[in-house]
RNA sequence: GCGUCUGUAGCUCGAUGGAUAGAGUAUCGGCCUCCGAAGCCGAGGGUCGUGGGUUCGAAUCCCGCCAGACGCACCA
């Protein structure tokens, strides 16, 4: 079924197309911020004046009697003006506003959502190496990247949550020395404690459930210790899958779950990385130097061509990495995201030189990149330096358990992602309405109580077909204005890879309805009237209840 | 020095090239005998860093400058 918006739409861009054969495509319209202004806008007539040569107003008129001689507009538009330069000003008949109030009866959890479109995209994010536990900076990415999940999906993608990591890297050998060091106790700050090694006290955790021979479950693997502590290969696999479980419950606590973990050390193991580099080579996109194998990455817009092979014969980082994009693409991701921070920007360039040189098909571009800044933490005033090495850590799961998930959410989604972020834990603790979390899940709650003081049962599918022209007020129309802007926001947010879209929006719904819930009594004696309002007030707990999950955060009935 | 990103109300931020640049917070003033006051209504508060350009129209696009963040390894 046709919402109001698109059978308008579709009838503007017939009349468009008369004008000037290929302008319906650009049919749109806006939401003007001042009421005077309507309820949408059209700026076609001043966009096509030039070329038409025409004057903009007189285009509006032509527009404006075209349009209101068709059927759609005859049934849902009051009337059109012409302002300005030549906006055209719709103002629709209340009838027109309350369909999107049957329309989120009628899909449920569903409004807003587009078809299947039949294509798979791939999300990689957190990527965090099994070093150390996840801090807040990791807590930012997770918390984009499954509203990003959440958006694509709604706009009929196949979404696929996939975690990197590399568990075989100069890192993981820095682990393990610092594992088996602790558990022969030696300790930071001894004689023979290695200046790289990672001081946190997490490592003596580790040393000692080695030694006790302890067994550790994680998503994507098992080990149980020998205890020996010679054996460097089993401290090695110990230490990992005990960092792994430690991730997989911070996960948990943010109620985040992945698909699929995939290991940097298969990609030599199942021989990808020779593979491409010898692609690489064949296509002649590489060079021999100063002993170094080089890429041409200059060839599509990087800085400097990037050495490939070392000297000593080991790959630099950023070829397994092409490797692992060139399978994202061969495992059928025709689209593909990663969530990362804005320190990882100088690699986006060679990386999809490397895909173009490889030249299977990959369109340029591939994969999009989301880039966050680093989230500042600030407690008691004063700035918590967050360093791997000296182990001083706000962990991600300190927060979850001083606050709650939904409030790490939502407070890590309501700025854009390059903004930087200082996170106060002092405010993220306070239960009080700074938070805006609160704002909006308490307009939910509120709702919930309505609808328990009309029925104990609260049912709202008793009111998904009642007559709905009682709807007329300002208040209640804008209100339905504000549920109607949803679907639209949702592809501009997915499209965007913008999750505070949906903060933004969910901040402006609630206070639409706490407008509304002031102005007029839901609960009222007059049965249509009263049955009307509940619709109204229902569609809207659906809709902020959608909007919450995108974001990962509850819609609690009560508070 | 080179590259990417960012400069908007006291503070934290938003704004598919559209009309009078918006929220929150803070400050001040109103609203609970009535469905949840974790709320609502109102007031004050702006050189959109800066100087040019593009056009019917620029916070938004282009160029210069200033300031900040992050990168600039045969590290990951």
């Amino acid at each position: 079924m046709l919402s109001v918006k698109q059978e308008l739409l579709a009838a503007l861009a017939v009349e468009l197309d008369k004008l000037s054969p290929g302008a319906g495509a650009r049919a749109a319209f806006e939401s003007p911020k001042v009421a005077a202004h309507g309820d949408w806008a059209c700026t076609a007539a001043m966009q096509l004046a030039k070329a038409l040569k025409t004057p903009p107003r007189q285009l509006g008129e032509q527009l404006q009697t075209a349009l209101l001689a068709t059927n759609a507009y005859q049934q849902w538009v009051d009337a059109i003006d012409i302002a300005g330069p030549g906006f055209l000003n719709i103002r629709l008949k209340p009838a027109a506003k309350q369909q999107v109030v049957r329309e989120v009866l009628g899909e449920r959890e569903r409004f807003g959502w587009q078809p299947d479109r039949g294509e798979k995209i791939l999300v990689e994010f957190v990527s965090a190496n099994p070093t150390g536990p996840l801090h807040v900076g990791h807590g930012r990415q997770a918390a984009l990247g499954d509203a990003i999940c959440n958006l694509y999906a709604t706009q009929g993608w196949q979404v696929h949550r996939e975690f990197y990591y590399n568990d075989a890297g100069v890192q993981i050998d820095t682990l393990t020395q610092s594992t088996r060091l602790r558990a022969q106790g030696v300790k930071p700050g001894d004689a023979g404690w290695p200046e790289a090694a990672y001081n946190g006290d997490y490592i003596q955790d580790i040393a000692d459930a080695f030694l006790a021979r302890a067994t550790v479950q994680a998503d994507d693997r098992a080990f149980t210790a020998s205890g020996d502590v010679g054996d460097y290969d089993n401290v090695r696999q110990f230490a990992v899958a005990y960092l792994r479980n430690e991730q997989d419950k911070d996960l948990q606590a943010f109620a985040l779950k992945f698909d699929e973990y995939y290991l940097e050390s298969s990609l030599y193991a199942n021989g990808y990385v020779e593979a491409t580099v010898q692609r690489l080579v064949a296509n002649g996109k590489t060079y021999e130097k100063d002993g170094a194998l080089w890429l041409r990455s200059t060839d599509y817009g990087d800085d400097k061509d990037r050495v490939m092979r070392k000297s000593d014969g080991h790959y630099t980082y950023f070829v397994p990495d092409v490797a692992y994009h060139v399978q994202k693409f061969k495992r059928g991701y025709t689209k593909a995201v990663n969530i990362q921070g804005t320190d990882h920007h100088g690699t986006i360039a060679r990386v999809r030189a490397g895909l173009q040189a490889a030249d299977v098909g990959i369109p340029q571009g591939y994969p999009d990149y989301v880039l966050h800044t680093m989230v500042r933490v600030v407690k008691g005033g004063e700035e918590v330096k967050i360093s791997k090495r000296a182990g001083s850590y706000v962990t991600l799961r300190d927060l979850i358990e001083w606050t709650s998930k939904d409030a790490v959410r939502f407070f890590l989604l309501s700025r854009k992602p390059d903004t930087e972020y200082t996170f106060d834990v002092d405010l993220a603790i306070a239960q009080n309405n700074d938070n805006p979390v609160y704002y909006v899940q308490y307009a939910h709650a509120r709702i919930c109580s309505v609808l328990r003081g009309w029925r104990d049962d609260g049912d709202e599918a008793q009111l998904a077909s009642v007559d709905l022209s009682p709807l007329t007020s300002e208040p209640a129309q804008a209100l339905m204005l504000q549920l109607a802007k949803y679907p639209d926001m949702l592809t501009a947010a997915a499209t965007g890879n913008a999750p505070h879209d949906v903060t933004f929006y969910l901040r402006d719904l609630a206070a639409s309805y706490h407008s509304y819930y002031d102005a007029e009594r839901i609960l009222v004696d007059d049965e249509p009237v009263k049955l009307a309002r509940l619709a109204l007030v229902a569609a809207t707990r659906q809709v902020l209840e959608n909007g919450l999950a995108l974001l990962g955060v509850s819609a609690p009935q009560r508070m």
